[in-house]
RNA sequence: GGACCAUUAGCUCAGCUGGAUAGAGCGCUGCCCUCCGAAGGCAGAGGCCAGAGGUUCGAAUCCUCUAUGGUCCGCCA
């Protein structure tokens, strides 16, 4: 097996990133070295603040470093006069052509056509694994998405958390992390009791029994069908018999049946989760107890008073003693209870037993996914996982805000009562897992989404998931025709045209934004933002649909040219690096590329 | 009373963890389809980055305060 098979196949963990940035920085320090070494520069300088981007402004040139602004203060010299120096000997390396000093002391390079061009070997070499590496270093990440209650159906909320989490997931896996996706399922609190109960209504229907629905159940048509599997399995035993007897039973019946139901959700969104937790596994095993025993070793434990909050009605509030974690202690803004006053646990001391296990399983990185309306319980986890590991393992949590329905430009009220509940599988059936996906990251996550049903089908330019697609579409149809034409088009034969061919400024403005992506996925990883995968297809779809426009009033532009198979397959090279990319990042998102529009 | 998040073009939103003259789509204005790639394309106008201080070579980005909007605030989940 030949190297690179071995790294398509992802046995090696080698670095795929190629990020041409990432080169041109090294050079540059190397660069610095040097220059140390022949003391034109002082000793002892950090290079860690240097970068090499590319520059906001296209006419500054493909890349700009701003090392001698970084430097100038600490070596004391002028930053001119480091660029200046800097920018001879950058010269001397074949990949750069022109290195200019600008501004306040800004080094403008260019480089040489040459490199653009050999990206898109690189990437048709790699396929959609260019960009894929280096940042994770095979790290273990835990990822908790989703995480509903096991009460009913998934609805909308829950899947903008389950498209992100999911995609965030795959992002990481994608920069090289080795990544668990998981759902903590919360089945051993109060509600899952309202569930049996409500479920044992349904059975007693089941049996042809008027019943009456007390407050606070939960009267959903999806329980009927569980009602009536109740009364399949165990017939009538049930009937006119206590809670006591039959509770448990139920409970665990329905969760269960709730639980295949989310599992049904979130396939129909293509969500594949690698672990199930559940919070009722953690009770009388003694891992609550080791937890905060854990706790208690490092002192965070004790009995004591909380103040009333201010600004809530007073009235309400009791002084009482209560089993509190010293969150404070590790940036909480109030000590939290971690048991009732009954003498149960608080709904946190499972979630604190549960982040000790992740913990405990050697995660290097824990990420979890909540809605916004769970923004309160941000500090007091990252309090908790702080704690319990030493202040080793970095807890990240991302809200997902609201998503606002609607419907042609109608805002589209979701009530419970009304039955306009929309469920995520409402959503995956109108629309489809692909536009579900692809529209719920077009918005960062702590933001409001507006999803309207019938916008996100439109076939128009401001619809970004048909303009991804199409773009991706329009390379298969060049493909196509090339086909027709008897023009070679495997990934290995285009990989060995000349790319010195393509020269215009728009192919190689393409070839720029396919050069961006490694970077684009290191930093989308680093912030655990998967939407920048989905703004960067965007703009490279832009980029790609620009230079086929062209291709309208400049012929040579166009893709196929007719009797000239060489220039072709260059052209055509770059087309196919394209959908590559293209495929990498709707990999990530979760969507299928498109082969064709209809 | 406090915490967290937001505030960027008329509208909806990006802005690559501090870089140069702040971007995209829609809308607006003006051009461009006899045919081979118009389910459109090209160009233009439009900004005190909510406000005020601070940090430094440099701030939409970091810090403080203020304003507005949203989420949340013992034992529920």
């Amino acid at each position: 097996m030949t190297a690179l098979a071995q790294v398509i196949h992802g046995r090696e963990r080698r670095n795929l990133t190629m990020n041409i940035f990432a080169e041109i920085r090294t050079l540059i320090t190397t660069t610095l070295d040097q220059m140390v070494r022949e003391g034109s520069l002082p000793e002892g300088l950090n290079f860690d603040p240097i970068t090499a981007e590319p520059p906001r402004d296209a006419a500054h040139g493909d890349m700009a470093t701003n090392a001698a602004m970084v430097l100038a203060k600490p070596a004391g010299m002028k930053p001119r006069d480091i660029a200046e120096t800097l920018a001879a000997r950058l010269t001397d390396d074949p990949r750069i052509t022109s290195a200019e000093v600008a501004g306040p002391g800004f080094l403008n390079l260019r480089l040489a056509p040459a490199v653009w061009q050999s990206i898109a070997k690189t990437v048709l070499d790699v396929g959609t694994s260019f960009g894929r590496g280096g940042l994770g270093q095979g790290q273990r990440v835990n990822v908790e998405y989703v995480s509903a209650n096991p009460t009913g159906p998934l609805h909308v909320g829950h899947t903008r958390g389950a498209v992100f989490g999911d995609a965030l997931a795959s992002l990481l896996d994608f920069a090289g992390f080795d990544v668990t996706r998981e759902y903590y399922i919360n089945d051993g609190g109060a509600q899952v009791d309202v569930l049996a109960r409500s479920v044992y209504l349904r059975y007693q229907e089941a049996h042809d029994l008027s019943v009456d629905w007390p407050e606070g159940s939960y009267p959903g048509d999806y329980l009927i069908e569980v009602g009536e599997d109740l009364k399949a399995k165990v017939g009538d035993i049930y009937l006119d018999q206590g809670e006591d007897v039959w509770l448990e039973e139920v409970r665990n019946f329905a969760t269960e049946k709730m639980m295949d139901l989310i599992r049904a959700d979130l396939k129909s969104l293509g969500v594949q989760m690698d672990v199930f937790y559940s919070e009722k596994s953690l009770y009388g095993s003694g891992r609550i107890e080791a937890a905060l025993d854990d706790l208690k070793n490092k002192g965070l434990i004790y009995e004591g008073v909380l103040e009333p909050p201010k600004g809530k009605k007073p009235e309400d509030w009791e002084p009482r003693e209560q089993t509190l974690f010293r969150s404070t202690a590790h940036g909480d803004d109030v000590d939290r209870p971690v048991m009732k006053s009954d003498g149960g646990w608080t709904y946190f001391a499972p979630d604190i037993a549960y982040h000790y296990d992740k913990v405990q399983r050697g995660f290097d990185m824990l990420i979890d996914v909540f809605g916004a309306d769970h923004g309160g319980y941000v500090k007091r986890m990252k309090a908790a996982v702080s704690a319990l590991s030493d202040g080793k393992v970095p807890l990240d949590i991302k809200l997902t805000q609201l998503v606002k329905l609607f419907k042609n430009g109608e805002p589209f009220k979701m009530s419970k009562r009304a039955g306009t509940f929309v469920t995520l599988r409402d959503v995956v059936d109108q629309v489809g897992p692909d536009v579900t996906r692809f529209v719920m990251l077009t918005r960062k996550n702590d933001a409001m989404l507006d999803f309207d049903f019938d916008k996100v089908l439109e076939q128009s330019r401001e619809n970004p998931v048909f303009y991804v697609q199409y773009a991706h579409a329009r390379v298969a149809s060049v493909l196509r025709k090339a086909a027709e034409a008897g023009i070679a088009t495997d990934d290995a034969t285009l990989a060995a045209a000349d790319l010195g061919l393509l020269s215009h400024e728009s192919e190689l403005g393409v070839l720029r934004k396919l050069a961006e992506w490694p970077r684009l996925v290191e930093t989308a990883a680093r912030s655990n933002e998967p939407h920048r995968v989905a703004f960067y297809l965007y703009e490279l779809a832009g980029d790609f649909h620009g230079l086929w426009n062209k291709g309208n009033e400049v012929p040579s532009l166009r893709f196929l040219q007719d009797g000239d198979v060489a220039t072709s397959q260059a052209k055509i090279a770059l087309a196919r690096a394209t959908a590559i990319v293209i495929a990498a990042g709707l990999g990530i998102l979760g969507v299928e590329p498109a082969e064709e529009m209809r």
